[in-house]
DNA sequence: AGTATGTAGTGCGATACCGTATTGAAACAG
DNA sequence: CTGTTTCAATACGGTATCGCACTACATACT
């Protein structure tokens, strides 16, 4: 045989490109769409707090965004001050805190799903969203291969 | 029938969920490998340089990677202190430059897939290529609708 | 108890990114 | 030729991100 293996690397090098143009691109539109002094970061935790845990630890959340610590704080400390979320101090471990989202923040994440879901409308026209769906599972697997491979940093040729 | 549409707007945020965690995470994975001082936005425009076009000017640039323009400045500024590509005054048009990758260029741009390399093997073996190789063309498609849709600001229901 | 080690959160500094405003040049109308 | 408009690139300022180092607290070990 010729060669029926077509550069993985080609293939990879496309498909992870084809994922930061669409990933940027869905940011900026996002980025767009929320009141100034949000960034999507700070959407994406609050949005976290409401679909996934809320009162959550800082630290479980930078986990959770694959960034790190400092950023959490960061993060955190903005929708604090803008009354999205509450931190409290963990009683059972003087070093943690929780972090809950706040009336304020849930009716704040409502808004910004209001005001998104015009776009949403207007894409599932053009491209209908059952094409999407077949290949969320194929990304959830390479998600979870990549977030595991993560912590092996020096692979060897086996 | 009950309701045999699942919401697409949860279809479309699960997606773009996922994807921007793969790219945050191969972003990551990319920045890691990368000699400090370069960025993954710098890689990318120097790999855009070599792999589309050379020679363009800032502003194409710019457009390509859905940036703004300061932003292609200031990631030519840092390409050109490395050495790894130059500037040239458009003779034609003394408003613009021309981009061109340098000889540096070419060769850091080989170091840097080659320390990609094994990160490449190792996912091949646990995912193979092939089975993104079939997305590839739904990604780009998807690609392109919401690249024509950035320019189209106000969605009225239609 | 007392010490050593580990962990949660944060302050600080450096860099990246991007919006705004400015500079310089080209194109065009009169 | 002159004034206006358009456009490329950049200077500048503000925010996000992140590595480093530190504090405070918890846990393990002796």
């Amino acid at each position: 045989m010729p060669d029926n293996r077509p550069a993985p690397e080609e293939i990879f090098n496309a498909f992870f490109l084809e994922v930061g143009i669409l990933a940027q691109l869905s940011r900026a539109r996002l980025s767009l769409r929320l009141p100034p002094g949000i960034s999507v970061s700070q959407f994406s935790v609050l949005n976290h707090l409401v679909r996934v845990r809320d009162g959550g630890t800082p630290l479980e959340l930078a986990r959770a965004f694959q960034v790190p610590k400092t950023s959490m704080t960061h993060s955190l400390t903005v929708l604090e001050r803008h009354g999205l979320v509450r931190l409290a101090p963990n009683p059972a471990d003087g070093r943690s805190k929780f972090a809950f989202i706040t009336a304020e923040g849930r009716a704040f994440l409502q808004a910004a799903r209001a005001a998104l879901a015009p776009d949403i409308r207007s894409l599932t026209a053009l491209f209908p969203a059952s094409r999407l769906a077949g290949m969320l599972p194929t990304l959830a697997e390479l998600r979870q291969i990549l977030d595991a491979l993560r912590d092996a940093p020096s692979p060897d040729q086996t």
